[in-house]
DNA sequence: GCGCGGAATGTAAGCGCTTACATAATTCTC
DNA sequence: GAGAATTATGTAAGCGCTTACATTCCGCGC
């Protein structure tokens, strides 16, 4: 009578087969994997053929659970299907996995709740380490990730009272300068469309970016038409509508990112003006679909990919050693394509 | 002299601290998280008491290691940064997050050999089950899954004759459809832009379609002017310019997906060709981006949020029980938006 | 009141790895 | 070439959970 044989999953190959089939114990094998110079190179072939021929991976809870180290690095964004996000992610986990780093990524979809929630999610998953966007959320996530000894960065912003590591870049003062680029040449009247400001220290940025410009003009600052609204854009294209109902209206709609901007864009086509000849558009990150559209966008580009990958050397270097916190502030450019003109000649 | 007390992480608490200060053993601790019925009713009320009270939540390693279960899965998609995916992915990842899985997500870059490493790293990290688009990869990868009884499924593509769990839609088919209006409408001269068929079943898919089409209106299949380019916009934007080089042009520009349609809706403006008067263009997958250019895109929508949440369930279910392997159809719908046009009368 | 059966709970053995510590092997010093 | 210093390896104790199995509890029929 044949032995019984059902058929069922293969059991991965463990530490311990390794370790048997190289001749050497658990600790040795394991050090190879974690510690290679503390081998002797002649123990190390040896241990490596057999992780090659055995296909071995280390068991991830295993490892996680002796070494009280995961290996995960943890990512909470605004949002993730806004192209916004996505290069500076890119960038961040490219950096992570060249150290055998995995990224977790979470949305808060712009909610402070949410956003704490993901967080906890996140240290329960047992991130070593967090990515963050701006400065605003709720003080309980940095107590908790404080308490718990858990690095982080916030990226996208950069505000030096701050007790944080960051990465990122002043989104005021990069809208002050296209904005004062703009009245440079010679516009007078601002519209101003921003996501919502409230929970939103980029946001703020910007159209305080604005406002400073105007008064750096001698304008009052006060004067600024501006309309908070979603991000998204049917929600700038709306916008767009009623800054154009004011009168006198706005000979130029400045606006806090490029999909809004885009929206702007196409209302300004479906009500037959031409930008920028009768209006013009400015954006504000520099996504892919700035070029896309039609006129292209004038917008600020941002480092993203820099930021990501400059994040994931500072935050692993904090999470292996004590390291004091830094500060840096990467540049943004602004890219001047059709959408920004002279204002119309009367 | 004080006690020396260092400053230092606070350890989370265990699974041990909630049994005591609920006055239970761990094993009913445990039963209350993972089997709460299986706990008289007056137990459950203490200890989830105690767990408020301590913040506690469960170590992951621990658990996965215990339970040889990490409820994570993993996602497998060619990029990121292309919208396309992002609808599926939430959605999927909100169906796992209510069953408190959380998804892990790699991206392939449209690539077989990395796609291959990716899963193996998804396996690695103890995925319990994966999500993959399309069927074409490497035979090594069913293996591995098969092997290791890791349950799977395909999404974004049908294929009766395959043995895998699918949910997807039929690119041909759609296409077809589209292809057909398209003719009905009078066209005689289609040019397709179509990205790498080479290791994609779904471009694969979408160019047979149209090839099918032109039979059913009984013209020559062979005679389509086809470009194959990759999947960026600019690359859409050279392919229309090509297509546009032919003598006699076609009347209308059909695309495999909307990004390389914005890139051909660009090349247009720039080269004064009016849309859809002068020339008709479609897209495929219906992104944000197809209601943002101008003119609107006339497009395929695909079903993609339907597609992640019946995969999470179909998933979720394999991994709890055997469940047979099953395929899912699901619609996809014409978005006529104004690309579309009659074609010029000469 | 006794014994029985099922429900509720406890006991304790791992899960596959890391790492402090102990031990063995090698190299160096003079 | 003996002993110290150094390097390489082995031993074994957990890491924080889950779960098979053992035990206790309780209500019930008679």
């Amino acid at each position: 009578m044949p032995e019984e044989t059902p058929i069922r999953p293969a059991e991965p190959p463990k530490l311990e087969d390794v370790a048997t089939l190289a001749g050497v114990s658990t600790a040795t094998v394991s050090r190879c994997l974690n510690a290679p110079d503390q081998v002797a190179e002649k123990t190390r072939a040896r241990v490596q053929d057999a992780v090659r021929t055995l296909g071995y991976a280390p068991n991830f809870g295993a490892q996680a659970l002796a070494a009280k180290r995961t290996n995960t690095f943890g990512a909470v964004v605004p949002t993730m299907d806004n192209a916004i996000f996505a290069g500076a992610l890119q960038a961040f986990q490219e950096e992570l996995e060249k150290n055998g780093i995995t990224l977790l990524v979470a949305a808060s979809t712009y909610s402070r709740d949410l956003e704490e929630d993901k967080i906890r999610t996140l240290i329960a998953r047992g991130a070593d380490a967090l990515l963050l966007i701006g400065h605003d959320r709720k003080e309980e996530c940095y107590e908790l990730l404080t308490r718990r000894g858990i690095p982080y960065i916030v990226t996208w912003a950069h505000d030096p009272t701050k007790p944080h590591r960051s990465v990122g870049f002043d989104n005021k003062v990069a809208m002050r300068a296209l904005a004062n680029k703009v009245l440079d040449l010679g516009h007078q009247r601002i519209g101003m469309i921003t996501a919502e400001t409230k929970e939103n220290d980029r946001a703020r940025g910007r159209l305080e970016g604005v406002r400073a410009a105007m008064a750096d003009h001698g304008l009052n600052s006060a004067d600024l038409s501006s309309v908070e609204t979603q991000y998204t854009a049917p929600a700038g294209a709306q916008a767009f509508r009623n800054l154009m109902e004011l009168n006198p209206r706005p000979t130029v709609v400045m606006c806090g990112n490029d999909v809004m901007a885009a929206g702007a864009l196409r209302a300004a086509a479906d009500m037959g003006l031409k930008v920028p000849q009768d209006v013009s558009v400015t954006g504000f990150d520099d996504i892919d679909l700035a070029e896309i559209v039609t006129p292209a966008l004038t917008t600020i580009h941002v480092p993203d990919q820099g930021m990501g990958r400059h994040a994931a050397r500072v935050l692993i270097a904090a999470r292996n050693e004590d390291t004091p916190i830094e500060k840096e502030t990467l540049e943004t450019t602004i890219k001047w394509r059709s959408s920004l003109g002279p204002p119309p000649t009367q």
